[in-house]
Parts: C-alpha cells; sequence; structure tokens
RNA sequence: GGAGAGAUGUCCGAGUGGUCGAAGGAGCCGGACUCGAAAUCCGGUGUAGUGCUCUGCAUUACCGAGGGUUCGAAUCCCUCUCUCUCCGCCA
C-alpha cells in the first residue's frame, strides 16, 4: 500500500496514476472517507484522554463520595467512547481496504499506455528460430514423444492440469537445476518454500485472494491460499521485521509450486503448458535499499537473461506499459521468448517477469530497516522470474524441435540431463 | 491428535488490577579516561498516529492476535495463532 498522507499530499500525482494505470479507484470517495475517520479518532481520542483522566483521579486513597462520583463519571464516558468506537471501527475497516486499491507509483521511465500491446520492446536477443518445415507445438511434440500427457491430466484433476512423463521429467529438473547454479552464482539463497500462505501475506504482497476475477485458489476454512507464486512466500518471509542495515541487500531465491485459477484463460495463446492451473517456478527475490532498487532490479533482468541466453532461446525484452503493471509494481521487464509452435508462425511468449515493487509491499507487510539517522524506512522489494519451468519446456521443446519431431536438449542442459535428445520410442 | 508450559521493547528478561511505556541486562548513540583501542565510568536510547505556541510540548494507541469484565487491564476471563516439553501417529 502507499502511505495513507500522500492522498493529502500527493492527491494529483495519485489521481493521475490511476489514470495512467486504467484503474478504476474512486480516491474522491477514498479522501472523503479519511477526512470522515480522521474527525471520529480525534473525537474518539478525546474520549479517551478524559477516560484516562478520570481513572488516574482514583489512583490514590479518596473520600468515597468524590469515589463514587468518579465512577459514575467514568461510566458515562464509557458508554459514550464505545458508541464513537463502533462508528469509528466501521468508518477504517472501509477506509484500510479502499487505500489497498491505490496502485503504487509508477517509474517516470516506465511507458504509458493500456495494455500489453503497448508494452516496449527494449532489446532483441537473437533471432527466431525458423525451420525448413512447419514446426509443430509443444503440445503435439509433447504427446508423440510421450513426455506430456494433458488427457490424463483433464482426467483426474480437470482441464488445464497435466502430467509430464518419461524423459519430459529429467527434462524439467534439469531446467530447474541449471536455473539454479546461475541464480547462485549471482549470491543469492536458496529456499525451497511453503505452497501455501495466509490471506493476510497475499494481500501483503497485493494478490487479492477473494473476488470473481481473483486467480487465487483459497482454502475453505482455513485463512490461507494455494500460492500463486514463490514471490509471496519469499516477501512473506520477513513481514513484520526490522532488518539490520549491513543485512541489506538480501538476495533469496525460492523453488515452489504456483497455483492460479486462470478464470477465462483459455484460447489458442493459452493452449498447451503455456497457462496451466500448476507449475514450477524458481523466483529471485531482493530487500534492499531505497536508493538500490533500480539497479538490483537491472540486475535480476541481467540474471534473467544469463539463463536464457545460456540456452540459446531468441527473446526479446519489453519494458511494461502502465496499464499492464500490477498494482504493486514500480516498473516491470518481461522476457518473452521466441515460441515457433505459438500462433501461425511462431510468436515471443512471456517467460519471465521482474517488478520493482519499490516500498508499496514493504509498508502493508511493514518490513523495516533503521537507517544512520536513526530512524525507521521501509525497504525496497523486488522479484523476477529466474525460470518458470512450464513455460521454459514450451521455450526448448519448440525451438530445440527436429523435422522427425525429435528434440534436441541445448548443450548447457545436457550434463544436468544425461542425455542430448528425446526421440520417438 | 492428547496433556502441560509459554509469547513483554532491537535482543535477553522482570512485572499478576491504578504509583507501568513498562525494572535489570545486552546492543546502539554521545561523553569521560587513553597516543589510539579494549576495559571501566557517566548520560541518552521504543513504535505508530494526532494537535499545537513545532530542533520542542501535549495527547492517543501499542506488552502474540481478537473479543470481554472493570471507573481503570501487560496483569483477570474467553477465543484464536504460534513456540517449547511429554505422549500418540507418521513419509
Amino acid at each position: 500500500m502507499i502511505d495513507v498522507r500522500d492522498i493529502k499530499t500527493r492527491y494529483d500525482e495519485i489521481a493521475k496514476n490511476i489514470k495512467d494505470r486504467y484503474m478504476n479507484v474512486d480516491l474522491e470517495k477514498i479522501a472523503a472517507d479519511m477526512d470522515r475517520r480522521s474527525a471520529l479518532l480525534s473525537q474518539t481520542e478525546a474520549l479517551r484522554a478524559r477516560r484516562n483522566e478520570t481513572a488516574s483521579k482514583m489512583k490514590g486513597k479518596i473520600d468515597p463520595e468524590t469515589r463514587q462520583a468518579l465512577i459514575e463519571e467514568g461510566k458515562a464516558i464509557k458508554e459514550e467512547l464505545a458508541a464513537k468506537e463502533a462508528e469509528l471501527s466501521a468508518i477504517d475497516q472501509v477506509f484500510q481496504e479502499e487505500v489497498r486499491t491505490i496502485p503504487n507509483y509508477y517509474s517516470p521511465e516506465a511507458p504509458i499506455g493500456k495494455e500489453d500491446k503497448d508494452n516496449l520492446a527494449i532489446k532483441f536477443f537473437g533471432e527466431p528460430t525458423r525451420f525448413p518445415f512447419k514446426a509443430k507445438d509443444h503440445v503435439q511434440l509433447g504427446e508423440d514423444l510421450d513426455i506430456l500427457d494433458f488427457e490424463s491430466g483433464a482426467k483426474v484433476s480437470g482441464q488445464k492440469f497435466y502430467y509430464i512423463k518419461n524423459k519430459g521429467v529429467i527434462l524439467q529438473m534439469a531446467l530447474e537445476r541449471y536455473a539454479m547454479d546461475i541464480v547462485l552464482k549471482h549470491g543469492f539463497t536458496p529456499f525451497i518454500t511453503p505452497d501455501i500462505a495466509k490471506e493476510e501475506i497475499l494481500q501483503g504482497i497485493g494478490f487479492n485472494p477473494r473476488g470473481a476475477e481473483s486467480n487465487i485458489y483459497t482454502i475453505e476454512g482455513t485463512g490461507t491460499c494455494l500460492v500463486g507464486t514463490a514471490e509471496i512466500t519469499l516477501g512473506g518471509y520477513y513481514s513484520g521485521e526490522i532488518l539490520d542495515k549491513k543485512d541489506l541487500p538480501i538476495r533469496m531465491t525460492g523453488l515452489s509450486h504456483c497455483f492460479r485459477r486462470e478464470a477465462g484463460g483459455a484460447g489458442q495463446y493459452s493452449k498447451g503448458l503455456y497457462r496451466v492451473h500448476q507449475f514450477s517456478k524458481l523466483e529471485m527475490f531482493i530487500y534492499c535499499l531505497p536508493e538500490e532498487s533500480d539497479a538490483f532490479h537491472k540486475e535480476i533482468l541481467s540474471i534473467e537473461e544469463e539463463i536464457f541466453q545460456g540456452l540459446g532461446i531468441p527473446y526479446r525484452i519489453v519494458d511494461t506499459a502502465t496499464g499492464d503493471l500490477g498494482a504493486p509494481a514500480y516498473r516491470k521487464f518481461d522476457i518473452e521468448a521466441w515460441m515457433p509452435g505459438r500462433g501461425d508462425e511462431g510468436e515471443y511468449g512471456e517467460v519471465t517477469s521482474t517488478s520493482n515493487c519499490t516500498d508499496y509491499q514493504a509498508r502493508s507487510l511493514n518490513i523495516r530497516y533503521r537507517d544512520d539517522d536513526g530512524k525507521l524506512k521501509f525497504v525496497h522489494m523486488l522479484n523476477g522470474t529466474a525460470m518458470a519451468l512450464s513455460r521454459a519446456v514450451v521455450a526448448v521443446m519448440e525451438n530445440y524441435q527436429e523435422e522427425d519431431g525429435s528434440i534436441r536438449i541445448p548443450e548447457a542442459l545436457v550434463p544436468y540431463c544425461g542425455f542430448d535428445r528425446i526421440e520417438r520410442k
């Protein structure tokens, strides 16, 4: 969340931010509720002050008559206070929820635009892979090679679930370990995180676990949810804590399963492994000083590039437009890998995403550090995909396919796989 | 899953209705001593709001979370969460 005082001091900026992000937030109402809330708060506090004053008059020995009078006065205050507190708590609850709908500020460098097609391609690596034959998509390849089974996934678990089989399993594990080794080389501490997290943590990270459009599976009656990414569990790791400045930056990388409802996410571009209800992902996460977050954001992006360059997969980087940033992000870069089987003649498809969320998540989760001036300040928090296994598998399979339907293993993965191709039995 | 114990500031830890925002210690900051450092000694040191006559003063809240009792709650009661010990079960 943003600093609530900004609603007063940076009103126009917030209004412009909401507009440029194409979001629906009624800022006028929020500001009005804020005024009502502070009026009630000061009335409540005045009453509490009177209550405390009355109570403290009774500390020592006093004559019974005075005592009785004070008790009567205290009782009256108590009643009045209870009514005022009820009123305050009602408006406060509304206000707190409203504040959370205000998005983070966006970077002055982020492109302004409504949706993903307004994202700005800022770099290309490699040439899109072309074949002298008609490229197959990973669904076809996977079924022919007996390494992906969507039919059984649908039968047992529902649509958009899948089984990975045979050498496909080894390929996924190889990708996982390959990415992990690169990330570790850059000083990240490895974690395997819980796949379930509390709603308050989800909310602190900026996910909305409720509502029809929510992408989150909630576990009924427990107050917990299946995580959609290890960003949630890595970002929650230090919630409520005060970090030592000399420990910053903290670099973490976490492997988790990721669960997403993907309601209404069907269609040709969501085919196969590209958009599924469950996948594994290795995520990078950094807690750092505010003045360092831009630099660390670029560092995460360069590690993501290193991972895909090492696999020899062509990609482009896009600078995400304001309307597509998501509420917590100040700036976001996606890597889109070339996927020869996507669309008619191949398309770029998102494989990583890295966001600088500045202090937006830290404020909700209350993660601070003590600065040299002795003051507590919010850290900046950044996340980025090291490797989303399902989509990386798509990219490898489709870029490394052969005319006979077999798949070569990228050189960098051969030591991790122990074989150099997957072919039909 | 059953039984018991516990959760207090940056950390450790005392406190069982009003004199408690909270003893003591550690840490940190400042100072003394020192050529300098260590040791020692002295002083200071919570967070988040709000108001004002704004390098300060006043005030509210916060002792795991949420409710309750009371004129008054860190302290009493209830619910929940988490931690520890023992038993059971188990990959």
